[in-house]
DNA sequence: TCACTTGTAAATGGATACATTTTTTCGTTA
DNA sequence: TAACGAAAAAATGTATCCATTTACAAGTGA
């Protein structure tokens, strides 16, 4: 279980983060340093190192005397997100996949097994995300994993919303599942060309279905 | 030219990013709060503030109640960044290449030319980084171009000590200069498939060079 | 009616003072 | 002598108060 920190800034860095990726805050969305401080009865001192460490994660925007805001993306900027994980999460998959056990391949194989047949939306993403998770996890912590766990933050509330929107409609999401099931094997099989292959094709295929619903931006 | 922020911690952070980037402060160096406000004639929270900007941008590490140092990074650390590096820098290039102009090629020879005959090691890696940023010009800034500046920063206190270590021995230099001049020609040729792959085995040669010396980089 | 100005409210930036935590020092003891 | 522990010193974390900047709105003029 996570320990809550006994420094204040990071508890409210915490909660705030919670919050923007459990959908609460939207993007775009205006942070008053006063009234974060009166909610969890610290002064702004605290509040504007939790921003700051926000901003770190690319979760918030500041700007000098205009304030805070929940960080948005248009769609372009997300796209290029999708971008660069494509070309920089298979080498991650690739680092990991030598110390993955077959324990942890039973697991995946269990939160395929859960996707595949849930309902909600919310549900639905967050398995996504520890099933990628899984896969990376024979990764000592790094700026590669770093760097990949912000982008899948930033672009996290979209996702949402995409799922939200294509909810029913049956389009894309079983091509999903194929996916994941394809890469699944590949690691199975310790076939790390082909694990990269699949996973540089399954986030390229997700960001051409995201791309085709330009709604779910910012319009600036 | 640069304006000098009107906001203290702003200014606080552009002198100590520059301090850091320019070698005057080294990796894992204490940063004491009291002692820079003192510098600054300021107080202690926009130097606060300023540490934070820093950590954004990877130039500092700060651990609660603990302080802050001047980043550093162990040989493995170094080289996961130009791993990352290989596979990124060359979708920015790809991306920048349509909005480049023959005045651009005129100044990305220019600088080839003045690096082969350059004497001085930081004047070196001042150009050297310069070429490749002028290759990367024709992007807008995005996340892509931020995290490729991140990686470029953090890592240059290892190609300056490495340069110095090797100045004159005219190890690995030449190699240099030849892939630079065949990158310009694949950029100049308009093949990106050509110029991604260069930059990605020049970026790559660089880093097996780097881990040639792992004295360069700190212990733990 | 629209553009511009100005004054006021509100929000952010920063200084000082204090609280808390960590580190260091120094004395004690086995 | 080495190890343990307590007290002092030093550094970080936070609250309060004030300064400065920005945003909003009312008012004035053409």
């Amino acid at each position: 279980m996570t320990q809550e920190s006994a420094v204040a800034s990071h508890r409210i860095a915490d909660r705030l983060r919670a919050q923007i990726l459990g959908g609460e805050l939207a993007p775009g969305e205006r942070i008053r340093q006063e009234e974060l401080a009166d909610e969890f009865g610290a002064s702004r001192i605290p509040v504007r190192e939790a921003l700051r460490i926000l901003v770190t994660d690319g979760l918030v925007t500041m700007v000098s005397n205009q304030g805070a805001w929940v960080s948005s993306l248009t769609m372009e900027e997300c796209a290029e997100q999708y971008s660069i994980r494509e070309r920089i999460e298979p080498l991650l998959l690739r680092q990991s996949m030598p110390a993955l056990t077959a324990d942890t391949f039973a697991q995946l194989d269990e939160l395929l097994t859960q996707m595949e047949s849930v309902a909600e939306v919310g549900e639905f993403i967050a398995l996504d995300r520890r099933f990628h998770e899984l896969t990376y996890s024979g990764c000592p912590t790094g700026t590669l994993a770093d760097i990949i766990t912000q982008l899948w933050n930033t672009t996290q509330h979209y996702r949402r919303v995409y799922s939200e929107l294509v909810r029913g409609t049956g389009s894309g999401l079983d091509m999903t599942h194929l996916e994941h099931r394809l890469l699944l094997d590949a690691i199975r099989r310790n076939d790390p060309d082909d694990a990269e292959r699949i996973l540089a094709g399954h986030i390229r295929r997700t960001r051409l279905e995201l791309e085709k619903h330009p709604e779910v931006f910012a319009t600036t």
